[in-house]
Order: structure tokens, then sequence, then C-alpha cells
DNA sequence: AAGCGCTGAACAACCGATTGCACAGGATTT
DNA sequence: AAATCCTGTGCAATCGGTTGTTCAGCGCTT
């Protein structure tokens, strides 16, 4: 057991000081070659790697990122996160990890541990459930730059990662308008996320712009549990006029949707048919896999999300940053048609 | 924008020594009470939290661990995930996060980058292709623990948290037996993984213990990727006497395998069953589940890592830790039924 | 030969917090 | 009243590394 090698042990064989070896290490112009060589020599043989907790110290720089996200289980999160790291690790950042369960004092206790372990940045996708912000303004105000990906906050300024819904949706009622369905449900997540908001626009919008009638008694929602995906799917059931297309809010919502609708004898992807968003790998293992799905690239939405983060942190070294001003970047979502239907 | 308020600042306003201060915030006896009190109101007002890595600087500890698996996307690693972070948040730890995507080099730049950032420990579930532990041992020599999980080493001394899947895997193969198959193949994972020995040592002690005769055409392998568990499909298939039952490495294995069955139009779970190893919630939407199951229980498995690599920081701290002493913690596996066959 | 610039290296302050030690002043003992 | 103890506080070193400043010694100029 030895400990880890430091610029003073170097310094101490070498008899040279401190400084001499921490500028020979960073091949500072003023120091001769041969002291330079003998330094650099001893740290490799040594295998010394600087300190980056006394870094941090100087430079107040950890080169680390905080990441919170609501459920890693979730592979569009498993995905995000490792867009988040890949980016990460090209600029040779590290990224400390926690999960909310959408649970908001989880939340707020996660965001306060990376506060006290000083990350550089913040990169969160909100819970479900949060709806006031302080715990992030107080990031915000120590100048630990926050960045939202995919759930990202409404009415509250901030850097924003996320996928435009809207247009998506629209996108996706008008193709199943194609294929002739014209009873299109919509199960919908929780009213406070932007993401639901837009897609509920979107759903209007689609609906609306191909003159038929938008009838609430077809849109429904849920908190994402089974449970209340499966209230959902029974008042949907339950109608004089059920629908023949089911809009689902993700693909977890539509698994749950399915699995309910074939325990009822429903024909699915018969006599009624099921789409969604997000469009995950593991769908494709399913018995049904949703017709048509939005692909939100959870992938890149988490590699902007760690590229942003870093430019913000460059911009600041540089006081290039604008208080005050916040970065906005909307990816395009995309209807990716996995299975014509059988109608 | 402000500074994080520091111990100093505090001592500024009060017109105190900072040793004053950072004694009133420990609660110091020698600190009169006056004194305390003004310390400790002024610092909840400013929302002082103490800058752990200047702390970590005197103390030489982060309360930061190391997570590095192979996938994040995978469930049992999601799961595996939870249970580490858990643990980790009830005894004020964070974790830093990695994924080695299976990849050697990969795993030992994020090992490097994990040393550099000094963290107190580190839990890893090994890449499939780790056959050097040069990286690991690094960690070690200076004084970082490393708890091995799942993936464990082989031929390798360390700390190990894993679940024995030899009997596990016996007792799978008499449950298939005592419903009557027979002809039971076994699609393997990598042979370096320790996993994988257990596996095949369990399939052949099952298979002789019920007087069988083990034959090794029934026995292939997988590098765990789609292909290569398409290409031991195909092999099985194109056997005179293809398996009734088909135990596979994984539950991706057995979703891979079962799709291709499909495919060649085998009546999965009617002529040839499949069961398999994991028990994945996400399972339960797929087509055709496991017919059984050997759980491993990843979230204890994570969990309990946590708390060994807490337990030997602890004992490190009071030197109580024996070198060369290393512990391990054996799970027992559990066979899960999730459906009778119809054969 | 005195003055100058240049090179190479050491010195010292600093980052935030902790902690052993010193010390002033009041209270208690003798 | 002098000696001692106790209480409350400040001083200074320390952790590992960075960086502005100083400084010694050399060679060159004039």
């Amino acid at each position: 057991m030895e400990k880890l090698p430091t610029i003073k042990e170097i310094a101490r064989r070498l008899k040279v000081s401190v400084s001499t070896v921490s500028r020979a290490l960073s091949d500072h112009p003023r120091i001769g070659l041969g002291t330079k060589q003998k330094v650099q020599n001893l740290a490799n043989e040594l295998g010394y790697e600087p300190n980056s907790k006394a870094i941090f110290f100087k430079q107040k720089k950890s080169y680390v990122i905080g990441v919170i996200i609501p459920y890693i289980r979730e592979e569009f999160f498993s995905q995000a996160i490792s867009g988040i790291e890949n980016a990460a690790t090209e600029h040779h950042y590290t990224i400390l990890f926690g999960q909310s369960y959408d649970d908001v004092e989880r939340e707020k206790a996660v965001v306060d541990a990376m506060k006290k372990q000083r990350v550089d940045g913040l990169i969160i996708s909100l819970s479900k459930q949060t709806n006031s912000y302080d715990h992030l303004e107080a990031m915000e105000k120590y100048e630990i730059p926050v960045v939202y990906f995919d759930r990202v906050p409404v009415n509250f300024e901030g850097h924003k990662v996320f996928c435009n819904l809207y247009k998506g949706t629209v996108e996706m009622i008008g193709w199943l308008f194609n294929k002739g369905y014209r009873r299109i449900a919509f199960i919908n997540g929780p009213d406070k996320l932007k993401a639901s908001k837009e897609r509920l626009n979107g759903y209007i919008e689609g609906v609306s712009k191909h003159k038929l009638k938008v009838d609430m008694q077809m849109v429904e929602k849920t908190d994402l549990s089974k449970e209340s995906t499966e209230a959902a799917m029974k008042k949907l059931l339950g109608l004089k006029n059920p629908p023949q297309a089911v809009v689902t809010f993700n693909d977890y919502v539509h698994m749950d949707a399915v699995q309910y609708a074939q325990k009822h004898n429903i024909a699915v992807n018969k006599t009624m048919i099921f789409v969604s968003y997000a469009n995950l790998p593991i769908t494709s293992y399913t018995a049904f896999p949703p017709l048509v799905s939005v692909e939100q690239y959870p992938y890149s939405q988490g590699e902007k999300a760690m590229q942003l983060i870093i430019k913000i942190l460059g911009d600041k070294l540089q006081n290039k940053a604008v208080a005050g001003e916040y970065h906005t970047e909307e990816i395009s979502p995309a209807l990716v048609v996995y299975q014509q239907p059988t109608l």
C-alpha cells in the first residue's frame, strides 16, 4: 500500500521546489529542458496523477457534472445518460449520478448533495411532481449552471434541451387519419409536464386539421403508473364508441395499455391499434410494439445537454456569459413507422 | 450571482476568526454560547454548506464512490445501480458513474478518471472482455478499495458480491426434468465470466443428476450480441433432434433466442420452451417471457456492494483492515416460476 | 569593469476548512 | 494578593497544486 504520489514527493526526490515540478509538468517555458525531463520521467515512473480536488481548490473547477433523472431503468433515460457520458468523457468531465424517483423531496436532496460536492454544473430531467424551482434556483444563484433536458420546466427560465412534440403529434395524427382511423383516443401524461401540453396541443391541432370533432371523452390522463394507465384504458373501453386507435404518452404507458387491452379481449392492432412516443429498443421484443412511434432521440438530447453545459462553463470562464440569457435547443422528432396496420 | 458562502465570509461579517467559526459550526465545547448562536444563525441565513472538496483535502475523504458497469440500459444493471445509490444516500455518499460498454480500454479510461477524481472507493461489474486487472490493482495499491459485483473476476483476489448460479441452475434443470423435458439445450455466455462457468457446472450437474446424458451438441455459446445468439439458435434448430427446452444465459439472450425461434416457425412454449436468468420486469411485457427464471436480486447485490465498501472504508479508518483479507458476499438465487408450460 | 538583460529556479501567497497550541482575562484557590 | 485554573478566542500550519514575484548567476554590451 502506497500513497498516491504528489508533486511534493517528486520535488523531494529530485531536490527541487514544488513550483518547479508544477511548472515542469505543465511545460512552462521558463523551466530548463533537463529539469523538465527529469521531472516528467519521475512522474511517469511513479504514475503521478494530479489531485483534481486540489486543483479544484485553486481553480474552482471540479470537472464533475451532476446528472439527475427520474428513473434510470427507463430506457429513454439510460440512453440519454449514455449520450451525456460520452460527451462528458470527450471533454474530460465525469458525471455524478442521482435519481429522483419522480419524488420532489428526493430530487431536492440529490440537488443538495451535488451542491455540497461542488459540481461544476447540473443536468436534470425534472421529476413529474416538481412545480417549484427553489432548489434549482439555489444552484444558479451560486453560479452552478443548470441545463434541463426532456422534462423541462414550464414558466421558468433556464437552459433547455428538449424535443418539441407538438409537430410530432400532429404528424402522428395525420398518419392515423390517412390510414383511415377516425376515433382516435389519447392517453396523456401529467398536466404539469411541458411534454404533456405539447402533445395535447398537437393532438387537438391534428384532429381539428382533418375536420374531426375533438371529443374530450377520447382524451384520458395517466400519472404514468400502471394502475393509472389501466384506469384510463378502462374508461376508453367502456365508451359507447370505443376508439379505433390509441395514442399513448410513451412506450411504458403503451405497454401497460396494450396489456390491459389484451386481458380484456381486444384484438390488439386489429380492432384497436396503438401508437406511441419514444421508439425504445425494448419494445421490439414485446408482443405488440407501437405501430408508429415518435422518436425523441434521447442519446442526442443527452449529448447536446452536456455539450451545452460545457459551452456555458467555457463562456463563464471567459466572462462571456450574460446574466439572464438562456440557451434553448430544440430537437425535431421523427415519425417512425414500425409496422403497417392490418385493419 | 453570488459566491457560495464560505467560513471566511461568515468570519468576516461577524468579525471573528475562521477557526472560531469552524468550531462554532461543529459545536466545539470551548466556544461561547452566544458566539455559537450568532455563527449558526448567520450560517443558516446564508445557506452555508461546507465545501466538501476542501474537507476532503484535509481529511482525504471525498464521500464519493465510483461505480462502473458495462451497460446501464440493461435492466439488471439499472436495478443494481438503484440499490447502490440508495445505500450510498443513506450513508451520505454520492456516486460517480461510468460505463465500460464491455470494452476493456474504455473500462481502463473510466477507472483512471475516477482515480484522478480521488473517489473513496470503487464498485465495478467487469466488462466481459476484462482479463487483466492491472488497472484495478493500481487502485488497491493507492488504498482505494475495489468491490466487484455480479461480473466478478476469476483467479483474482478481491472483495466480491455475487449470486452463485450453480445452485440456481441445478434447480432449474430439476424443474425442467420434473415437467418432463429431457432434451435440454443451454446457451451460455462468454467463457471468461465466472458466471458462465457456474452456469455450465450447474447445467452439467443438473443433467447428470437425473441420469441424462450430457450432450455437448446441446451446449452453445453467445457473446451476448443478438447475432451471436442467433447463430447459436441456428445450430440448435439444425440438430437432428432439436431441444425441447432452451436455457439461456440471461433475459436479453432469451428475448433474442425466442425472437429467432418465432421467425423460424417454432411454436414457442409449445414445442420448445425457454427459461432464463434474471427475471427482469420488462420481460413481462414480451410475448413470451421465460417460463422460469433464476432471480439474481440485482438491487440487493448493488445495495450489498455499497454497504460492503462503506464497511471497508470504516475499517480502514480505524486501521482494522487487514491487508490481503477480502470479503465475499454470496447471494442465493431463487427460482421464479413465471408460468406453467402447456406442453 | 560596471551595467544590462536573460534564464532557470526558488519563495510565498492562496484556495476552504480543520486543529494543536498560545494567550488574554476573569474566576477561583491558597 | 499571588498563583493557578478555566473559558473563549485567535494564530498558524496543513492538505496539493498554481502562479506572480523575486533573485542569483551568467553572458553580453559599451
